[in-house]
RNA sequence: GCGGAUAUGGCGUAAUUGGUAGCCGCGCUAGACUUAGGAUCUAGUUCCUCACGGAGUGGGGGUUCGAGUCCCCCUAUCCGCACCA
């Protein structure tokens, strides 16, 4: 391979062979520079210092950087709240700046929004179109507790890296308006809308969010009664009870209904990250970072009642535009289900009555009960075992409360279960039904407690088939058919068919019977209609130090006489005044947890709050009178991505969130463009934060992103190192996995991996033929370089935007990124084809240039090809930017560009309306071009060429012939020609005559303007 | 298991309402200009066939004058959820 050195004085370049380092500074030959000038391009990678030689009449490396200035010194992206233009919010899901900086995937995303941006500005739209950074998050803390190093200073590091690398790709964001979760301006805010959240509760009658003062009154006038609001347990007390009850008490009651409440919950526990996480961040029993096993654990942690917007965010779904896959999802995770509530009740140990809860979608196969299964944590175990089963039931309990998510889920199919001895009554027929616990019961979902039928629920089938429990069945397809379920294989879940053996419902459809035994059980009530959803409530909080700190300490109360002798003081969390806000991130020494399990906040002297200056001080001056603790924890990485979106209308205010002007001139997100891995994590949240600050006034729009789109995953082509999940083997895979559910990507392993760096000697070890590898950690994933050699050209700079933009502008790495096909679709990256684009620049280029690279540009008038050309252009170009479709517009420009060159057409007329075309996608080479041609201001801020479609008529319209559907040949045939003269046109043809082999047409098909066919 | 999507040349893809399947690009082949080429230009490139012609959009059926496109069945791949009662 040759590569070209540049002199600093001459235009002369020496042409090296690269044999390795030695005889890199031996000359091969002399070349003379016969170009109008050369660009020498690094084309390395980092070991070895080479340069590639590249024609330059189309000199990227120089424009682009001129260009960028330009712009900057304009301010040609800076945008005001303040506009008689139309508005436009385009947005970008922004990036957490890992450590190792941008790769190719992220562009494209934001490559395509800024199309959309730079196309609607040229439309006459007032465009926001900002950027900023999720900056708050896992890894930089993983970094700092492995290093040493503030958390602070990598995020900052990063962010330098990723504006420098997204600078250069040229897109059009407002940077004046950035945020960063990370910055105490923009997290004040983040803690304000936390605070809200504990201030409000949900009032199912209203659907809405109320103050929380609005529930003290009521509780003092009418206590719970007709109470219908979002609470963790349902609780009844009368206003005298609530008078008399101290503030601890009462403080702890409006927890029930608080949205952001504190409370004992069954959460994911990760032992490895010391941290508990969202269910969005559990994967398999695995944490999506690092995927360390994953525990339930009862523990005292914040939470949002998003499961009191259940019901909304399913419904507000209709009025967006999503993609059907998307919505899909969001309602799978919301999971609906309506069904009934059934009381059903036993008798404990004492042989008193107790009454349970259970909830089922089939209320119609009540008569097929057969036993009832409690989940292992169900709070009646303890009452109703019999004390011959106790020892067995304990040990069940015990063992199952031990199993991590992982054990759990990896043996689904095996049964297990305990009879605690205990039985209950069917409250239909009276049946006497045995008690059982297992963990195929979940305690998360309805009460933790089912009816199981197990004719007719393939879980309850298996279980009763593992423990000889009896089948019946009361559903059958056939009126009154029915079969022995000894022979059954399997259940019959269907809703379809007749109810048999069933009282009152027996002959019923399915449908009819769930009506009938609703009513039925409500009449009598011991039960009512329903409906569960799946959507859990968000546990917020997190055991680290990288994230928002709550605006939140523990106040003691001193017990009101009555209450001393029998209650401890119990600390009520309050909230810290809002104009105290923001409250600081302390500075720790040390960003493990404390010794006594505590998280790093633990460490922070200046921790406590003093509720007579307002202030922090020092944790020592805690007194139990003015000065209390701070809460320990910090908030998810998903509180700043919540309501970034909204921030950005008004960036700078430190007086509100965002101004009521802004938020009522840009209302909500017109287009949002990212990843559809956020579809049930960042894009759920960020619609019920939404909606709280709807509900509360601020936003003016219910839904937050009106149009979103999926930008589709560019796999990098480089090898993960994964985790299987059969064996919890680590292994590599070139390329893409294919059977995703069986293996996990990892990074991190107890042998191997340690913490999030990967000890790449031991891997080597383990796995001797990866000895030449090179592993780089990418985006949470292990990327193994292959075999450097072979890494020439095509392989080299796989990953890194820079290395494109170097050696070919920013320019054509865009029209690239666009040109690999549709934006939703997932592609493998490779960079085959970016030749193709680069050629087309400089094709492009010329038009405008004569052989000597002098700019030469007619002012004759245009040609009716040529217009046609243009007019086409312009209006496939419109129609496929408004559909989302730039794979096509590229090729459109292809073929333009192809067409002017054989039409040799420099004329002004045509070129000029072309570079504003072009610009949203090539935004460098436009504004060159645009200032070559002499044109005032910026390309940015052109006019988008007006499409005449009286260019595109036809003097004849080519008439492909068809005989039974195959097409044979076309005829020219006048556009406005009637079926009668296009009959008699092709019948005179010999060719006609031909096909038709002397059989006789049957028919003429015509359609005008598409085709002719002759059936025969 | 449930839900969603996709399947077109050697490759990435195109065909917007059913109307000439394979646009554009990569790669490849041949040629021109060149000391040279990762420059530029010209021609060709779905498959079978010397050709005439035939076959062809994952497979099988159907609707239609006409199906990549609509309907039914099957297969494969990808994505999401998964003991959610």
């Amino acid at each position: 391979m040759h590569f070209v050195f540049p002199r600093k004085e001459e235009p002369i370049f020496l042409i090296y062979r690269t044999l390795g380092k030695k005889n890199r500074d031996r000359p091969l030959s002399i070349h003379i520079n016969r170009r109008p000038s050369y660009a020498c391009m690094p084309f390395s990678n980092k070991q070895n210092l080479t340069f590639s030689i590249i024609a330059m009449e189309y000199n990227f490396s120089e424009i682009e950087p001129k260009w960028q200035q330009f712009w900057r010194d304009q301010r040609t992206y800076h945008v005001d709240n303040k506009s008689d233009k139309p508005h436009f919010y385009v947005l970008d899901m922004f990036p957490y700046p890992s450590g190792a900086g941008l790769h190719v995937g992220h562009p494209l995303g934001y490559i395509a929004s800024d199309i959309f941006a730079r196309y609607k500005r040229l439309r006459g739209f007032n465009v926001l179109h900002p950027m900023g950074y999720d900056a708050y998050g896992l890894p930089a803390e993983q970094y700092a507790i492995q290093t040493g190093q503030h958390p602070a200073i990598t995020t900052e590091r990063n962010i330098a890296r990723y504006r420098e690398q997204l600078d250069k790709i040229g897109f059009s964001f407002d940077w004046s308006r950035e945020v960063r979760t990370c910055d105490p301006s923009y997290y004040k805010w983040t803690q304000w809308t936390f605070l809200q959240l504990f201030k409000h509760y949900y009032n199912n009658q209203l659907r809405k969010a109320m103050p929380i003062e609005a529930l003290e009154q009521r509780f003092a006038t009418c206590g719970t009664e007709g109470l219908d609001a979002a609470s963790s347990e349902e609780l009844a007390f009368t206003a005298q009870e609530w008078n008399q009850w101290d503030e601890a008490r009462r403080q702890q009651t409006l927890m029930n209904y608080r949205l952001a409440y504190l409370a004992d919950t069954y959460v994911n526990w990760c032992p490895a990250l010391g941290t508990v996480l969202a269910n969005d961040e559990v994967v398999g029993g695995l944490s999506v970072r690092g995927g360390y096993p994953v525990e339930r654990k009862l523990m005292r942690q914040w939470s949002l009642r998003i499961s009191a917007y259940a019901q909304r965010l399913v419904d507000g779904l209709e009025q967006v535009d999503w993609s059907d896959s998307l919505k899909e999802i969001q309602r799978n995770w919301i999971g609906r289900s309506e069904g009934a509530a059934v009381w059903f009740n036993c008798t404990d140990a004492a042989q008193r009555t107790i009454s349970f809860e259970i909830f089922t979608t089939r209320p119609d196969t009540i008569f097929g009960v057969t036993f009832m299964v409690l989940c292992p944590e169900h709070e009646l175990i303890e009452q109703i075992t019999t004390p011959e089963r106790k020892k067995e039931v304990d040990d069940y309990v015990a063992w199952a409360k031990n199993r991590s998510e992982r054990e759990r889920q990896a043996e689904v199919k095996k049964v297990s279960g305990v009879f605690t001895g205990a039985y209950a009554v069917n409250p239909l027929t009276e049946e006497k039904i045995p008690i059982w616990v297992s963990d195929y019961v979940l305690a998360g979902y309805g009460t933790g407690a089912i009816m199981a039928v197990p004719a007719h629920d393939s879980r309850d089938f298996a279980f009763a088939r593992h423990f000889n429990l009896p089948i019946r069945q009361v559903v059958s397809l056939e009126k009154d058919v029915v079969s022995d379920p000894a022979t059954w294989t399997e259940s019959m879940d269907a809703k379809t068919g007749y109810s048999v053996n069933s009282g009152f419902v027996s002959g019923m459809k399915v449908k009819d019977a769930m009506a009938a035994v609703i009513n039925h059980i409500e009449e009598k009530g011991i039960g009512r209609r329903t409906i569960n959803y799946r959507l859990r409530d968000a546990i917020f909080s997190r055991q680290r130090y990288w994230g928002e700190p709550f605006p939140i300490y523990y106040r003691t109360v001193v017990a009101g006489a009555s209450e001393r002798c029998n209650r401890a003081p119990n600390p009520i969390p309050t909230p810290i005044p809002e104009e105290c806000l923001p409250l600081l991130l302390p500075e720790v020494d040390d960003f493990k947890p404390t010794a006594t399990g505590e998280p790093p906040l633990g460490h922070a002297k200046q921790w406590a709050w003093d509720t007579k200056t307002n202030s922090v001080v020092d944790r020592s001056a805690i007194d139990n009178q003015t000065v209390f603790p701070l809460e320990l924890s910090t908030m998810p990485g998903f509180a700043g991505s919540s309501g970034y979106y909204l921030r950005y209308m008004d960036p700078r205010n430190n007086e509100a969130y965002f101004a009521k002007e802004a938020v009522e001139y840009w209302q909500n997100v017109d287009l949002y463009v990212g990843g559809a891995e956020h579809g049930t994590g960042h894009l759920i949240y960020a619609r019920f934060w939404n909606k709280f600050l709807f509900d509360i006034g601020m936003a003016v729009k219910e839904e937050p992103f009106q149009k979103l789109v999926n930008q589709g995953m560019i796999q990098g082509r480089s090898s993960f190192v994964y985790r299987s999940k059969d064996d919890n083997n680590l292994f590599i895979s070139k390329g893409l996995i294919k059977d995703m559910n069986s293996v996990t990507p990892i990074h991190v392993d107890i042998n191997i991996v340690d913490a999030d760096i990967l000890d790449t000697e031991r891997f080597r070890q383990w796995r001797p033929e990866y000895a030449d590898a090179r592993f780089e950690l990418e985006d949470g994933k292990y990327v193994c370089g292959w075999e450097i050699e072979k890494m020439s050209k095509s392989m080299f700079n796989v990953q890194n935007p820079d290395d494109l933009v170097a050696r070919y502008g920013a320019d054509t790495l865009r029209m690239y990124e666009m040109f690999l096909g549709p934006v939703e679709q997932a592609k493998p990256w490779d960079t085959n084809g970016i030749e193709g684009v680069f050629r087309f620049f400089k094709k492009f280029w010329r038009l405008f240039h004569d052989d000597k690279n002098t700019f030469n540009v007619s002012n004759e008038e245009p040609t009716k090809a040529e217009l046609k050309v243009l007019h086409q252009t312009i209006k496939k170009v419109t129609d496929d930017i408004e559909r989302f479709s730039f794979n096509t517009s590229v090729s459109t420009f292809m073929i333009c560009v192809n067409d002017l060159s054989s039409l040799k057409c420099n004329k002004r007329a045509v070129l000029e309306p072309l570079t504003v075309l072009i610009a949203p996608f090539a935004p460098h080479i436009a504004e060159e071009l645009w200032h070559l041609m002499g044109c005032q201001g910026s390309v940015c801020d052109a006019q988008w060429p007006a499409f005449n479609e009286s260019f595109l008529t036809e003097d004849s319209f080519n008439y492909p012939v068809s005989f039974n559907g195959k097409m044979r040949f076309t005829i020219a045939l006048p556009p406005s020609c009637t079926q009668q003269e296009a009959t008699e046109a092709v019948m005179a043809l010999p060719d006609t005559q031909k096909w038709l082999a002397g059989k006789e047409p049957k028919k003429i098909i015509f359609v005008p303007k598409r085709i002719i066919n002759i059936v025969c």
